[in-house]
DNA sequence: CGAGGTTCGTTAAAACTTCAACCAACGACG
DNA sequence: CGTCGTTGGTTGAAGTTTTAACGAACCTCG
């Protein structure tokens, strides 16, 4: 037997639409503010996680997890990050094969002057245009569908 | 004079990073079970707004604003879905720079083979998991976000 | 101990996206 | 009409992400 398909209303058609979209924007919008910078809002994610770590840093793969990386991306935009001197990796020593990605002071400093400006776009593009009400429904909905979806 | 950056409040910040986070495991989901498809939620979207359009056809530039890429970028999309046979691409004759992207009749088809298993997706991992009032909500915040950024 | 499965992280190649440059056609205007 | 600035679309190279395979270290268990 085939289940007949559940096809979304046009309001919700709508509403899924407009995320998709929006997401877009947004995204390109404050990848667009950070490349004064050098970073994208990739590279600035990798930051602030370090930033906020015990000792400015994480392993890898503990790292990749929390962004929702493939292993194989986060040691390349590692790799670049190193590059530029704003992380440096050292390797584990209770665990010979891990490595940790830790934060230089030039990665922090740099952190310090971009967060502003990253903090600010995210207020103007998307925390101040709507309620406080619907904001917060945004938290709940994609609490939502990490915890459905799950780890990893 | 510098102004004090205003720092999202802690509520704030876990809903911004549970967005983030939740669209990353979202997106990878959707990606993931298009697969069998042999299809990306990128070009489910040209698709999908193709076959919408009358004629099942539109104007590259027309396609590229709708979802938000940049014109080079659905060049080499179109062109990997051409040589798939889902789109084909003609010239028009009103102007002659333009070039429509017309979905074929097996792009169509696969559509809508693709189309209940997409939908059931984007409902089992969003739409169901959350009360009606949320997810309209969802709509709202892009819908100001989309409005606020402005077309391209 | 040590065999066999799992996790950590990297690598190389393939796939995809971005960037910059470009040409053809359009359109406004003197 | 002819020039000039703009739009539509493509191209190739550079940059980024994905895929698949791999080796080293870890862990469990007989």
């Amino acid at each position: 037997m085939t289940t007949e398909t559940r096809w979304l209303d046009s309001e919700q058609q709508v509403a899924w639409r407009a995320y998709l979209l929006g997401t877009a924007r947004l995204m390109a919008k404050l990848d667009d503010d950070l490349r004064q910078f050098g970073l994208g809002i990739n590279d600035y994610e990798i930051l602030v996680r370090l930033s906020e770590a015990p000792e400015r840093r994480l392993r890898m793969a503990e790292l990749a997890d929390r962004l929702h990386q493939s292993r194989s991306r986060l040691t390349h935009t590692v790799g670049r990050l190193e590059a530029a001197e704003l992380v440096r990796r050292t390797s584990c020593k209770s665990d010979k094969r891990g490595v940790w990605a830790e934060l230089t002071e030039a990665g922090f400093s740099l952190l310090e002057q971009a967060a502003p400006y990253h903090v600010e776009g995210v207020r103007e593009n998307l925390v101040d245009l709507v309620s406080p009400e619907d904001f917060a429904a945004l938290g709940r909905v994609f609490d939502a569908v990490s915890e459905h979806i799950g780890q990893r």
